[in-house]
DNA sequence: GTGCGCCGTTACCGATTCGTTACCGGCCCA
DNA sequence: TGGGCCGGTAACGAATCGGTAACGGCGCAC
């Protein structure tokens, strides 16, 4: 995971460092201080993600992730003082993915990155992994494929991304509120409801293509472990 | 993950927030002022992990970690802000598993919380406990899972629990008191029924898998212990 | 605007789980 | 030898958990 990070302020450096270093112990930050700097580190490093403050001592932040843009898709989260309705068209305009408006806390930092990172599947489903194939299962990350006996099993992004932390974890049990916080967010963990009802819908979508399968396993509980037999 | 942090500092009570919300998605954060609803909050919610400011307005830190480890090893971490030696042993008699001295820094904060969970082999991410085997027995932590002689033995929840201390504490007797308040609460210590009709029902389950096996033997007025034979 | 897919929400039901009680048997010590 | 204590066994019923079906709102594509 490397984030590169476009600011000034040494606050919002040691900020956005604590967020990465926590949550990805391999997490690589190149800092850049102003714009030039900014667009050189990117095209040296090619990081996974881009934090972007608007003002820059330099040239303005938009330029920047204009001329990232060019050449690359990545994340690009913006870090802007003005919060005016303008400057968030505008910003979308120039390809950026998400917003945060100083002041802001940790929490929301690391709220923001997530969703990005999620949206952009990175991280989490880290990006160019082989496919899991055990037994009638293959479950292909990249092609964001299910197949069950070589038939295709059509799940929505919902259900996908239950199925992921699933096969993540095989043959381990996911406990119900780690699955409803890496899905849902931190604060679904006690919408039980929300599991059971896609976990079935999973489930009925399995056995669609083939009669009396369970590829979800229930540990009562405690959680869901994805089960497939050799 | 549930966190249970003592402490009246706002400041060090958002620092350990961000910390654990950013590593564990699922972390639930169980906050006391002092030491007596710290004692409270205990109780009631059996922590995964204790993080605790030895200056308090109530009662001393010592204190409070003394009445925890009657009845719980969770690991505790005292915040101190001397550094001075003779507390740190005084601490550790208390059974503190590591010190942070005041100032810290988010990092710091992280580094040893990580440590510490490492030790004890708790939520980390991706890294799991390694299966309990003895014998013809097979106790996987991550995998939920518990195997005689290869075949699988189904337990409820509650079994599980009851096992898994007998099992973290193998080869030794675990005391009747000992496991009711870890199972169900410490106000259960009394409730010798619930233990022997449970033991019962885990020794019947492994009986029906293999004829005249006793993984659960009895210390007569003392407590179980768990048995297997290599 | 219309239709469809996705997903949150709710209601209902059955199986499992566990507390509770009763009874029994063996061991220890008087 | 007999009584009391400790622990094993069996059975019942209530509560809980998870599976299932159905509804409706929202957003998107045509």
């Amino acid at each position: 995971m490397k984030v590169l990070i476009v600011d000034d302020d040494p606050d919002i450096l040691e900020a956005v460092n604590i967020c990465f270093a926590l949550r990805w112990e391999d997490a690589e930050l190149f800092e850049a201080l102003d714009g030039t700097t900014a667009i050189e580190s990117f095209r040296e490093h090619n990081p996974d993600v881009v934090i972007l403050d608007l003002i820059l001592p330099d040239i303005h932040g938009f330029e920047v992730c204009k001329t990232i843009r060019e050449s690359s898709d990545v994340p690009v989260i913006m870090i802007t003082a003005r919060g005016g309705e303008v400057d968030k068209v505008k910003g979308l305009e120039m390809g950026a993915d998400d917003y945060i408006t100083k002041p802001f806390s940790h929490l929301e930092l690391l709220a923001r990155i997530r969703a990005v990172m999620r949206r952009y599947q990175l991280g989490a489903i880290g990006g160019h992994e082989q496919p899991f194939e055990k037994g009638p299962l293959t479950f292909d990350f990249a092609a964001h494929r299910v197949k069950y006996n070589g038939e295709q099993v059509p799940l929505t992004p919902l259900e996908w991304n239950l199925m992921y932390h699933l096969v993540k974890n095989y043959p381990n049990v996911v406990q119900h509120r780690t699955l409803l916080a890496k899905v849902w967010g931190r604060e679904y963990i006690d919408e039980m409801d929300y599991l059971k009802v896609h976990v079935q819908r999973i489930r009925s979508k399995f056995n669609a293509v083939e009669d009396n399968v369970d590829v979800i396993a229930n540990e009562r509980g405690v959680g869901y472990r994805l089960s497939v037999v050799d």
